[in-house]
DNA sequence: GAATTCATTTGACATTTATCACAAAGCCAT
DNA sequence: ATGGCTTTGTGATAAATGTCAAATGAATTC
């Protein structure tokens, strides 16, 4: 449930971009902040939903979000994000209904920016598509990481790595979520746990 | 091994890379040209080896190559790519040493093209910014997919879904491969393809 | 604070898959 | 063809994980 979308003071709005993108020369980044404004919203809000076609992306200010699969009942997640992190989903990006749902996991705060004018944009304007660019490589990079860990990888040492690398994260995410994250089973999860 | 590294006629070059890059403009074809050759390779050759710093991408004439992750005398195939494909690493792109080997599965005729130098064109060639901004995308969207099917399918659906999709794979690529890509072991592969 | 709901843990059992050992088949070079 | 090499297939067993059911614990509402 969305609680808030106001316009944010301009200054306000620079200054939380520039933060995000420090890279981005200024002229481009006036052109972006014309797409983005300010958003507060609720748990359980979906900022994207599976199978249909999206405009947005987010900055998230405050607060964390989900991404997920789901099929039959069952969810599967792929990543979580918070603070300082963008959010979005690379079908959404190229104008395709989102294979996945990004849910907020607790009530946040967020800037949202069109996505399909940002894109846009990147015809023209070449800081813009570098920071485009730098964005999805950064996924993808994570991407690889996450393949790499599940085909080479037990599910012991999964989570051991995602418990040293991130322990923050069992205080954000149910074990349910973390479970279908790391490719087992809550109850496997639980007896991994109890190690 | 490598066979013949040649210089290629500017004509026959250029027809090849418009053929692959239809949408480049002519200017930044050009400018692309000069950082590409022709490249004749035997069965085995490493393109990228895992831990090394990489300066090249590469098109497939014909033939084709294997990515995987090594360890501990363990391989596990990541993709395979043939004729009319680009091919690299998301971590040369960047870089950074590839964390993937590619090799080839067969005597290959490729273009090998320097991704430092096209990288560096993108800082001020936008045909050639979208241009590596779309194979990047297109990777992406292949990593999602195998992520999903990885958690949300059996490995006997995972079988039938690569089969299914491409039954030539089977004739280019050997079980122990195709095994490791799919996630399972070569016996385990065994037993599911005598059903 | 009792009642309800949701998340997590635990136990018993079934299923899948890995592992190890070896046999069979295909391929290559002499 | 013969012998060595690699790839693939099969069997027996063990290990890991899923499934189902129930118990416990934690959080939330009335």
């Amino acid at each position: 449930m969305i609680l808030t979308e106001k316009r944010m003071s301009k200054s306000e709005l620079q200054k939380i971009l520039k933060s995000f993108f420090p890279n981005l020369e200024e002229a481009s980044l006036d052109a972006f902040m014309k797409h983005a404004s300010y958003l507060k919203s609720t748990k359980g809000t979906k900022l994207i939903s599976e199978g249909k076609r999206h405009r947005y992306f987010y900055l998230i200010l405050k607060g964390g979000v989900k991404s997920y699969y789901s099929k039959e009942s069952r969810e599967v997640c792929m990543w979580f994000a918070f603070k300082n992190e963008v959010v979005g989903t690379i079908t959404t990006y190229e104008g395709l209904p989102s294979k996945e749902t990004i849910e907020l996991l607790e009530d946040s705060e967020l800037i949202k920016f069109n996505i399909e004018k940002i894109k846009e944009l990147t015809l023209t304007d070449l800081s813009i598509s570098h920071l485009m660019n730098g964005i999805i490589i950064e996924h993808t990079l994570y991407l690889e990481e996450r393949l790499y860990q599940l085909q080479f990888m037990t599910s012991k040492k999964r989570y051991k790595v995602l418990y040293e690398s991130t322990p923050e994260i069992f205080q954000e995410v149910s074990l349910t979520d973390i479970a279908s994250y790391l490719g087992v089973t809550r109850e496997t999860l639980s007896r991994i746990r109890s190690k």
